[in-house]
DNA sequence: CTTGATCCCATTGACGCCCAAATTATCCCA
DNA sequence: TGGGATAATTTGGGCGTCAATGGGATCAAG
């Protein structure tokens, strides 16, 4: 698979770690991604993590509109300023830094949710919230069937 | 990278010097940077460094006469005139003299902040306060709650 | 002579790198 | 289909390196 799908939670070490799913790494050597960039998820309490051609289209639409507006303004300092590079040791984990926890309330676990071309990192508690509440929108008029249908 | 992204807060220490983030200073490197511009910025409380092409652009913006700027004239006033060389000691840390401090609030800390192809300094709490309002603008228009990560 | 900037060296603490243990998933064979 | 062996993954922790910081000594300027 080519592509970031599904979720897995994994555990924070005392030393502040979180293994990044096995899965995800695959893909992330598959679509030969050496660098990786963070930025906060603009709606939801989330982290976004891609490669290179994540920043690339972001800025796409920085250079789009004129370079000194108000709007290139905010991008940049949202994009280029308020992002981190996350870095995976030997093992694939990663660094839950206070950029991280800040923006999404993650404390002892982090749940990685695949979204194609890029993960998330969440919250898993609030992960199952938002996950629910968009599940409820996506039905509103409808019946849900029954059980839960979540991903134990 | 060859380009100035992420963000990083150091201390003032006693003399008034702060340490440049190693990334940056990487990145200065890279790019043969050797002399350091400060102006103050035009949109936010912050000081824009960069090297001698950062001059290039905003003398390239002054003959483009671009509607969201002012004119040709205060612009060479501010950029020719305001601005002030930096000097980094041998660790890599720069004086925050009172042109820095008056421009920017700062006080015994630094926000490094990136914008590809120079960086910021801001003081920590205004930077937080003005990235958050560029995100609330970004996200202005009914989106999804997009509250903190509340685990409460 | 006094003030402040620059240079140089010491300290400290965080992070990267490495190896090992524990847990989970996969496969093979009875 | 179940059990055990084997592989893969996750988790734990030691240790060295480097960046950030502190502070004394030297130098320049008023």
């Amino acid at each position: 698979m080519n592509r970031f799908l599904s979720n897995a939670t994994n555990k924070i070490d005392a030393k502040g770690r979180v293994s990044v799913p096995a899965q995800f790494r695959n893909v992330l050597s598959r679509l030969d991604i050496q660098e990786l960039y963070a930025i906060q998820d603009f709606i939801y309490p989330a982290v976004t993590v891609g490669g290179p051609d994540l920043l690339d289209r972001f800025e796409r639409q920085i250079d789009g509109g004129d370079p000194f507006s108000m709007d290139a303004n905010d991008m940049s300092l949202l994009i280029h300023g308020g992002g981190v590079f996350l870095k995976l040791d030997g093992e694939g984990r990663l660094m839950v830094s206070d950029f991280i926890r800040d923006y999404t309330g993650i404390t002892d676990q982090v749940t990685f949710v695949g979204r194609s071309d890029h993960f998330q990192l969440w919250d898993p508690v609030c992960y199952e919230e938002k996950r629910q509440e968009a599940l409820s929108r996506r039905m509103a008029g409808g019946q849900p069937r029954a059980g839960q249908g979540e991903t134990g």
